[in-house]
DNA sequence: AAACATATTGATAATGATTATCATTATTGG
DNA sequence: CCAATAATGATAATCATTATCAATATGTTT
């Protein structure tokens, strides 16, 4: 917590009552993933006022901070995570029938990455997601 | 080609003038990833009067009768190409500066398909996109 | 505390991709 | 050829996102 208000006085960014609302949204949503609009709706209860204006900038601000990740699944629309510490290679594992997402371990492309090294890409990131049944779908 | 016809006939799927000449774009450009936007220029190049909803229509069927994949980026829209016969798992490197997507080699996933397997998933399909810069904007 | 510069907000318009609607135009089987 | 059905193209509607802009809040200097 405290590192991120770190990270956002560093950027010039000042805690607005606003802010703080989403950024506790996003935080009593962990391993969530949520959409803007999830994010407003959540937000109004404490902020009745605020626009969607407002939490797409947020977003996106926070997304530049390495606070959150922001991911554009199948549906179109991107979706934000509160980032853990490690670093940006994280994957997915989305449901298929209820849509929920799932986390991936880490590391898990290394030897993927090499070779396409060896390609003559030099690799910034990357991303998977898995189209899947979870367990409980499953078994309907 | 022969086998794409086979493909059409069997969704009950006329082919008509203008659906012939979006599986000619699509077949000229093989290893591209098109936009609709994209289908529609080129296609309006044999079918002046080509409408857009036309495009996404049979882009859309195609893709459902798997001989188009569609994909989504994180730029927000869908592009399609041609699928080949082998089966659903394919890939794509994307170059941060240039934007072109090259296809990865399939089957590099099966290791963590198992894992996933493991617990508890049924896995349907899975999609690996890596951002790198590709050679040439490398040197740049 | 007043005056000012600057940043932030919320409402709303604009945009871009995609989908839905619907009247008109082909196509096909009888 | 004619009726039934499918396909088309123009355009409106939708959805997520971004841009605009006037009003408000905040911080700084005096």
């Amino acid at each position: 917590m405290d590192h991120i208000k770190d990270k956002l006085s560093k950027g010039e960014y000042k805690l607005t009552r606003q802010r703080q609302v989403i950024l506790e949204v996003m935080q009593d949503a962990e391993g969530e993933h949520l959409s803007a609009e999830e994010v407003l709706q959540a937000a109004r209860k404490r902020s009745p006022h605020l626009g969607i204006a407002t939490v797409y900038r947020t977003l996106e601000r926070m997304a530049g901070l390495g606070i959150l990740y922001k991911t554009r699944f199948d549906e179109g629309k991107y979706r934000y995570e509160l980032a853990d510490d490690s670093d940006h290679h994280h994957h997915h594992i989305q449901c298929v029938r209820c849509g929920r997402i799932f986390e991936l371990e880490e590391g898990l492309l290394d030897s993927i990455e090499e070779k396409v090294m060896k390609q003559g890409f030099t690799v910034i990131n990357h991303r998977l997601t898995i189209y899947a049944l979870c367990s409980e779908c499953k078994s309907i």
